[in-house]
RNA sequence: GCCCUCGUCGUCUAGAGGUCAGGACCCCCGCCUUUCAAGCGGGCAAGACGGGUUCGAGUCCCGUCGAGGGCACCA
């Protein structure tokens, strides 16, 4: 058997939607699993919609999820280009082809004209579809003027293909038309340019969204045209919003850019896609090596789907949990940018590791962990003015002192020596913990939710933990007064 | 209107004729506890509807209803 060729082919024309992440995803899985390739192409046909700055979205969104291509843009390949404005000499001369067998006929028509057409029809009756009258289909003259290329399309029989997925699909010809393949200014139509891109590009499996089912039948038909042998397909059920319509921006998150943004791990994301119309069993969090060893079209499920951005969101926070996950290094990476983008500098490496350790079970993005890493690093800490007007008062003074004093009372600084010096002095003092508690967290931490005590005074040390002290005790103190 | 699909807890899903219909998210309760989380334990909740086939149907067949995709010189 010959290794499988996938692709992916997105079009330019706005973010990269992550409906068709999960496409992307899918393919890319296959490939990997398969040792096949995973070819990326770009569908910039549409020139009224299509910029450059979108294909460069399209380019960072997959870098960023660690989708990567081993054939299209900045990477060549045997089969290129990978752009369709770049091919059309190709369009032109496969469309060629098609007239020169039959296949396909000039069409002289305009689109006024047909336009009119569709218009009177209308008229007559409001329900009737307007089908191409096949006007120009046996013309043998070639006038002076404009033309689009369109399909002989037949009229009997059916298409008949059985979709990884889906399963046996049987769609009647009548059901089809003389679509167009060639526009007049000669770029090709979605079907015809996909159509010729896969057969010169040997790709094997075709896996896309189901709103794409429909233009299989068609698209069966030119490869038959063609003489050329029909890949296979798969089709995937929807991602819809919660509300069951077409999932958009107005549904909230729906660029890969925004989850990077927001501080999503990369491998969550795909994560969350992946298990969306798939399954493997009851298994729900799967590592990037994971998904691509468990990966099969068969687990693949035919019901459109709603996005749950609650799920989304367990997702990546069992990924940040997860030292398996999220190797130390990997969060260190990831939430380093945010850190600074607070203004805060986490150059400490050591530092930043130890405390991440204190805060990755709660935080369940790279955003959150950046705000509860932020005391840690920022002198002075910032402080919730709530808190510190409930917990550094007057009766907390001396307990602070006694907190400071009990901490200065030896020289080792760790985990469990600090809190021995504090239980030792609490017990002598007959000062119940509860009392220490808040108190001594506003002091360290600003805040009255952080991770425990002990582990916030071994990663801030020995210094700055008394000086903070301090500070809050001179606070309480003042308060007093 | 016509063509093609789909239909299990609120959501993502398991299930390949015999299961107390399972897991996860959400939500609720409890335990743990120096705070907040986490963790652990428990709970809530489902096969669209109607007919068949079968000893037995979420699983097979038919119909109905509901939902989605398409019917372009968009992709």
């Amino acid at each position: 058997m010959t290794k499988p060729r996938v692709r992916f082919a997105p079009s330019p024309t706005g973010y990269l939607h992550i409906g068709g992440v999960r496409t992307a995803l899918f393919n890319w899985l296959w490939a990997r699993k398969t040792g096949g390739a995973f070819i990326l192409r770009i569908e910039d046909t549409d020139q009224e919609r299509s910029t450059e700055a979108s294909r460069q979205i399209i380019l960072d969104s997959l870098g960023w999820l660690g989708i990567d291509w081993d054939e299209g843009p900045g990477k060549g390949g045997a089969h290129g280009p990978y752009t369709q404005m770049e091919r059309l000499p190709i369009y032109a001369a496969h469309a060629e082809r098609l007239i020169a067998s039959g296949h396909a006929f000039r069409c002289f028509c305009t689109k006024a004209e047909l336009d009119a057409q569709r218009e009177v029809l209308k008229k007559k009756d409001p329900k009737a579809q307007f089908v191409y009258p096949g006007t120009c289909r046996s013309r043998s003259d070639r006038p002076d003027g404009p033309f689009v290329v369109r399909f002989n399309s037949p009229t009997e029989g059916s298409v008949t293909y059985v979709d990884k997925v889906f399963g046996e699909v049987v769609t009647p010809n009548s059901a089809q038309q003389d679509f167009v393949l060639l526009r007049s200014d000669g770029v090709p139509l979605y079907n015809f340019g996909a159509v010729v891109d896969d057969m010169t590009m040997g790709i094997t499996l075709v896996a896309r969204g189901r709103d794409h089912m429909v233009n299989t039948p068609p698209q069966i038909m030119l490869y038959g045209a063609f003489g050329a042998p029909v890949p296979e397909f798969a089709h995937l059920p929807m991602m819809l919003a919660p509300n069951g319509e077409k999932l958009s921006k107005r549904h909230g998150a729906v660029s890969v850019t925004e989850y990077r943004d927001q501080g999503y791990s990369p491998v969550a994301v795909l994560n969350y896609l992946a298990r969306f119309g798939w399954s493997f069993g009851d298994k729900e969090v799967f590592s990037k090596e994971e998904l691509i060893s468990s990966f099969g079209w068969e687990n693949c499920g035919r019901g459109d789907g709603k996005f749950d951005a609650k799920k989304f969101l367990a997702i990546d926070f069992e990924h940040l949990k997860s030292d398996a996950l999220t190797t130390e290094d990997a969060y260190v990476a990831r939430v380093r940018p945010f850190l600074a983008k607070n203004g805060v500098d986490a150059s400490d490496d050591a530092k930043l590791k130890q405390a991440i350790r204190t805060i990755r079970g709660r935080a369940r993005t790279y955003i959150e962990a950046a705000e509860m890493l932020d005391f840690y690093f920022r002198e002075p800490p910032k402080v919730d003015e709530a808190a510190a007007a409930k917990f550094l008062v007057a009766a907390s003074a001396p307990i602070l002192s006694g907190f400071g004093a009990a901490l200065r009372a030896g020289d080792a600084w760790d985990e469990k020596a600090v809190e021995e010096r504090t239980n030792a002095w609490l017990a002598a003092a007959a000062i119940p913990i509860k009392d220490l508690g808040q108190p001594a967290r506003v002091a360290l931490t600003g805040k009255t939710a952080s991770p425990g005590l002990w582990e916030v005074l071994a990663v801030l040390g020995r210094d700055a933990s008394l000086a903070r002290i301090d500070a809050a005790h001179a606070r309480a103190l003042g308060a007093g007064a």
